[in-house]
RNA sequence: GGGCGAUUAGCUCAGGUGGUUAGAGCGCAUCCCUGAUAAGGAUGAGGUCCCAGGUUCGAGUCCUGGAUCGCCCA
């Protein structure tokens, strides 16, 4: 009783994997798969949360299955692996969607509209496409667990992530200080990053050079460029590059300092240089600022962020309205007044300005400056320069108070923590990685936002002193107000609990909320409520073992695990990590919806189907690498690989099916017992999965994949191509049996190596090859371990059998020169190769025969008359010993007797052969030999081998090959009379004399061949044909008849 | 401006430690096979290995400089 269940055709995939997700849905697989290897070795695996408030793209599928074939991999080698889903329920994109839902924009809108309902509505606004997300996460097979998903936005989250900011701001690693930040003075906010990359825009400011008097050289002044007058009056020192030479010039009575390599353009060619000066000898000296309204010494200052690009090599540095300002003026202990209020206009500090736009103001400070005789040169500057996106308004860079983590006190901690980090790409680690954590700064993480993690910080309204809450309950216990047990530590609610401080005082809530990386690289301790938990809540859980996101993700994701790994734990949260590319359409370009370019995930789903995506963004090329995306590539993919291995599988199940088929179990001979070619399938079988084994442990798929891959087409290529008729043939049942045997191991093992990367037709061809025969193995190949290379490897035979593909593509070769068609039987075929060679092909010459289609294959490997041979250094062997004398070495080589040498080397296994007058030993190794047959023969040569063909057809070997015409003629008449492979019939030939003559001479083999039970040859008919076909074989008429027998 | 990476056939990609004639798939051309058949296979054309120097007996591979593209950061 067959239990085969039939095999569909490869184009119904999709069809098939709908019933493989059907099949895991009904029989809970996943969540089997986890628990059954409950208490074994965890494997930790963390989920990058994404962000659920847009529909996912093919870039998330990408990271998705990346995020699947480890764990899966893993899975079936014993280990617990929990798979914990997670979602990035914070930050600015997701307000910015309600404010466009809500039609109103920016923060005093958002405070008038009100908090509360904001806030609410940011909260349904991450779940929208929750749905189209998990869809897509089952439909892909990407095994997590989303029911019992963490969202960052959720109370046990947030108090996890007050922990672990209380927890340091008691070590005292929070401190609040100014930052510049880019800042829209209409709306009141600062800009992210990626808010400001959308609103640049071509102006036109004043630039001026100006003049700053040394206090201590009368006549000389310094000269500064700058394109914002406005900052002038902030002026808090002068700037300039260590590394730079810098020189004093005397333009028209006065002496003007700048970098030497400047003055040429900013003077003319024609400038008198009076001196130069390392920048050293400049340093510290003190000028008199552009306006006088900031107290105190003014000096030079060297800092390495000054560059001789444009301008004077000399900055001017106004520390509150730029980044690179602020931070010399750190480095230097200087103050960052700021005489701009948060509308950015000036403040009483500038009485010249008070009350003006800062924009609005340059040219009447410019004029003051002209007045004072300060400015040496006025002119229009065209640059690309920040707008607010919402509004237009020219963007301020401004410092205003924020909270920092002090990470620079970890830096070098986290270096060291690196390098126990496994890199894919290894470059990562010490290059853009590392060189990040080099020059690490203080973590600004705070938020003038509304939907985040409230920072739970209190500040007294009396003594100032700030407390850390790092808790529900110490929030309760110190809270002035009752806190109820539904409490909701969001905005605004948090906001209306004060505290009571130690002094005696009321303290606030400060503002602001969490930077959203500072949610998600929490995600190790707070998906799981730690501490509150328990302190043994991460036994087990932490470091992960793997985490995975794209490229760009080194300063978020992988940035704040590190950071807050190493601030709290001290200890790496990772241990592998593997980057993946952008995914880009055909051309290179990047996807975008306004290019029209974006493949949308489903469309390849629905065509290709989840096997195919995921094949091919695992073996397309390194994952760290750019993927040229189309469907056609996946469809490349899917033709190539699954196709190629469903057709194996299809093709085992035909046949295996039929009534004296096989199942398996059946009993064959043992693996030493079975032919050369059994044996070389099941030698590269355990070869594969080592690849395989070996590729997936040390996180590259892409190799692992393609030695699968490599596999799949030998064996479909090669051992199926060549062994097909062992399947059917009745002849030899000990061969056949030993045929199925050896293709259902080689099936069954790569639905094993096959399941973390094409989940669902390793499944497929699990049930059908396995799970429905053999009631003890598991039902999904899911929930089976993962397969051992078996001592099957013979490296002898896979050798041998490489050199004899290249025997039979260079005999092809040569027929195809010769004009001799496959089909037409030839006398022999005369292999010239070395002996080794010769000794390795040996064993394997019927199989060489069968393909060229030759009685015989003789091996020739001497000068004996038949061949040619010549020599040639081996480069590799002799290079290192005789370096420069390579030369020389060729030329003594050409100039042996070839025939002559090898006949010593094949009796002696060495010759002496003089160079540069020294007489030098050369062992076989040490020369290539080049053999070819001479005569009589179409020949192809290729690098080791050459193969020759008799070119002479004989009488016989015509009836031979005409016998063969037939037989493929007849087997076409069955496929058109529709009969079943396995149908017996009576035949009944017609046709010319030679036509007769050949099956006369091949009557049993053409009966045997067509399974013809009667075989007839005349004029007349004998019986009642159901088909019948007249045709022509090689020019001679010929008539086929054919009944069911 | 800085950091990192990439550049090999028309296209997509491979090419330990330098070593004989730089490979594969797709596409193309010419064929073959017809019991894996809504499949399969063979042969062939196609390459200044981005450019220029250098090291070496020997460079796609190592070094220096440059170009172009991408990512990240200023």
């Amino acid at each position: 009783m067959s239990k085969w269940r039939p095999v569909g055709p490869a184009a119904e995939w999709t069809a098939m994997e709908e019933r493989v997700l059907a099949f895991w849905r009904e029989n809970d697989v996943f969540q089997r798969s986890v628990d059954d290897r409950k208490g074994a070795d965890p494997y930790v695996f963390y989920e990058g949360p994404p962000t659920a408030n847009g529909r996912p793209g093919s870039h998330h599928v990408l990271s998705r299955v990346f995020k699947d074939i480890f764990p899966r991999f893993h899975t079936m080698r014993g280990r617990y692996v929990e798979r914990k889903a997670g979602w990035d329920c914070h930050g600015l994109p997701v307000e910015l969607e309600v404010e466009k839902q809500l039609g109103i924009s920016g923060k005093p809108e958002i405070e008038a509209y009100g908090i509360a309902e904001f806030n609410a509505r940011c909260r349904a606004s991450v779940g929208e496409y929750l749905d189209e997300w998990e869809r897509l996460t089952d439909r892909i097979g990407f095994w997590v667990d989303t029911s019992q998903a963490y969202r960052t936005m959720d109370t046990d989250y947030v108090e996890s992530v007050w922990w672990s900011l209380a927890t340091m701001f008691d070590k005292g690693l929070v401190y609040e200080s100014d930052k510049v930040v880019p800042y829209c003075p209409r709306c009141g906010t600062a800009l992210s990053s990626h808010e400001v990359a959308q609103g640049y825009k071509d102006v036109t400011d004043p630039s001026i050079y100006v003049r700053f008097p040394l206090v201590d050289e009368p006549g000389t002044s310094l000269l500064v460029w700058t394109t914002t007058p406005w900052t002038l009056p902030a002026n808090q020192a002068a700037a300039i590059n260590p590394h730079t030479a810098y020189a004093v010039v005397h333009v028209d009575g006065e002496r003007l300092v700048m970098a030497d390599a400047l003055v040429a353009k900013v003077i003319g060619d024609d400038a008198v240089v009076e001196r130069t000066m390392p920048a050293s000898d400049l340093a510290g000296a003190a000028y008199e600022p552009p306006f006088g309204h900031i107290p105190g010494r003014h000096i030079v200052v060297m800092s390495d962020f000054v560059t001789t690009e444009d301008g004077t090599g000399i900055v001017h540095l106004a520390p509150a309205f730029g980044e690179d300002d602020m931070r010399a003026a750190r480095e230097h202990g200087l103050d960052a007044p700021n005489p701009v209020d948060r509308q950015g206009l000036f403040t009483d500090k500038v009485p010249e300005a008070v009350g003006v736009f800062v924009k609005d103001a340059d040219r009447q400070l410019i004029t003051d400056l002209e007045g004072r005789g300060r400015v040496f040169r006025e002119k229009p500057y065209e640059h690309s320069y920040p707008h607010c996106w919402r509004c237009s308004t020219p963007l301020l860079y401004y410092a205003k108070p924020s909270w920092y983590i002090r990470t620079t006190d970890v830096r070098d901690r986290m270096l060291a923590l690196n390098e126990q980090v496994g890199w894919h790409p290894e470059h990562v680690k010490h290059g853009r990685f590392g060189r990040w954590l080099e020059g690490n700064v203080d973590w600004a993480i705070s938020r003038e936002r509304y939907w985040g993690t409230p920072l739970p910080f209190w500040r007294c309204d009396d003594c100032e002193k700030v407390t850390a809450i790092g808790s529900f309950k110490a929030l309760r216990d110190h809270a002035v107000v009752e806190v109820g047990d539904e409490f909701d530590p969001h905005r605004p609610f948090v906001d209306e609990v004060p505290i009571r401080c130690e002094c005696g005082g009321t303290a606030h809530r400060v503002p602001e909320v969490v930077d959203v990386w500072f949610d998600s690289g929490a995600m190790p301790f707070a998906q799981h409520h730690y501490p509150f938990e328990g302190e043994d809540g991460l036994a087990g859980r932490f470091p992960a073992d793997f985490v995975c996101e794209a490229l760009d993700q080194t300063r978020g994701w992988f940035y704040s695990l590190l950071a807050e790994g190493a601030l709290l734990f001290d200890e790496a949260p990772y241990r592998n990590v593997v980057c993946l590319g952008l995914i880009l359409d055909g051309e290179g370009q990047k996807m975008s919806k306004s290019k029209g370019n974006v493949v949308e995930p489903w469309t390849v789903l629905d065509h290709a189907g989840a096997d195919a995506f995921r094949w091919y963004l695992f073996t397309a090329q390194s994952p760290w690498d750019s993927f040229r995306f189309s469907l056609d590539v996946v469809d490349e993919t899917r033709r190539r690989f699954l196709f190629t291995l469903w057709n194996t599988y299809a093709f085992l199940t035909t046949y295996a099916s039929l009534p004296d088929g096989f199942t398996p179990g059946d009993p064959a001979p043992p693996v030493a017992e079975r032919s050369e070619m059994d044996r070389w399938a099941l030698s590269r079988l355990d070869a594969t999965i080592d690849a395989v084994t070996d590729g997936l442990a040390g996180y590259d798929p892409t190799n692992a994949g393609r030695a699968l891959e490599s596999l799949v087409d030998d064996l479909s290529n090669w051992y199926v191509r060549t062994g097909r008729r062992r399947f059917w043939r009745s002849d030899d049942a000990t061969d056949r049996a030993a045929a199925f045997a050896t293709l259902h191991e080689c099936l069954s093992t790569i639905a094993l190596l096959v399941a973390p990367f094409c989940p669902f037709v390793a499944d497929e061809m699990w049930g059908n090859l396995v799970a429905a025969h053999d009631p003890s193995a598991p039902e999904s190949v899911h929930l089976a371990n993962w397969p051992a290379s078996g001592g099957r490897r013979d490296e002898a035979l896979e050798q041998a059998m490489a050199a004899a593909l290249e025997a039979t593509t260079l005999g092809r070769s040569a027929r195809k020169d010769a004009k001799l068609k496959v089909r037409q039987p030839l006398k022999e075929a005369v292999i010239a190769c070395p002996p080794a060679t010769a000794r390795l092909l040996e064993g394997l010459s019927s199989v060489v025969a069968e393909e060229l289609n030759v009685r015989e294959v003789r091996f020739v490997t001497d000068a004996g008359g038949l061949v040619d041979v010549s020599l040639k250094p081996n480069y590799r062997s002799l290079g290192p010993r005789f370096g420069k004398g390579m030369p020389a070495v060729a030329e003594a080589v050409a100039a042996l007797d070839a025939n002559q040498a090898v006949r010593d080397l094949d009796a002696d296994g060495a010759i002496h052969v003089i160079v540069n007058g020294n007489d030098e030993r050369f062992e076989d190794d040490d020369l290539l030999r080049e053999v070819r047959p001479t005569e009589g023969y179409a020949v192809a040569e290729g690098g080791s081998l050459a193969v020759g063909l008799s070119t002479e057809i004989t009488p016989e070997l015509e009836m031979e090959g005409l016998a063969r015409d037939l037989v493929r003629a007849i087997q076409n008449a069955r496929r058109t009379a529709d009969l079943k492979v396995e149908d017996r019939i009576v035949l009944h030939l017609d046709g010319s004399g030679r036509i007769r003559e050949a099956i006369d001479a091949h009557r049993a083999y053409i009966a045997g061949e067509v399974l013809a039970t009667e075989l007839t040859v005349s004029h007349g008919m004998p019986f009642t044909p159901v088909f019948r076909e007249d045709g022509e074989i090689d020019g001679e008429p010929v008539s086929i008849s054919i009944a069911l027998a």
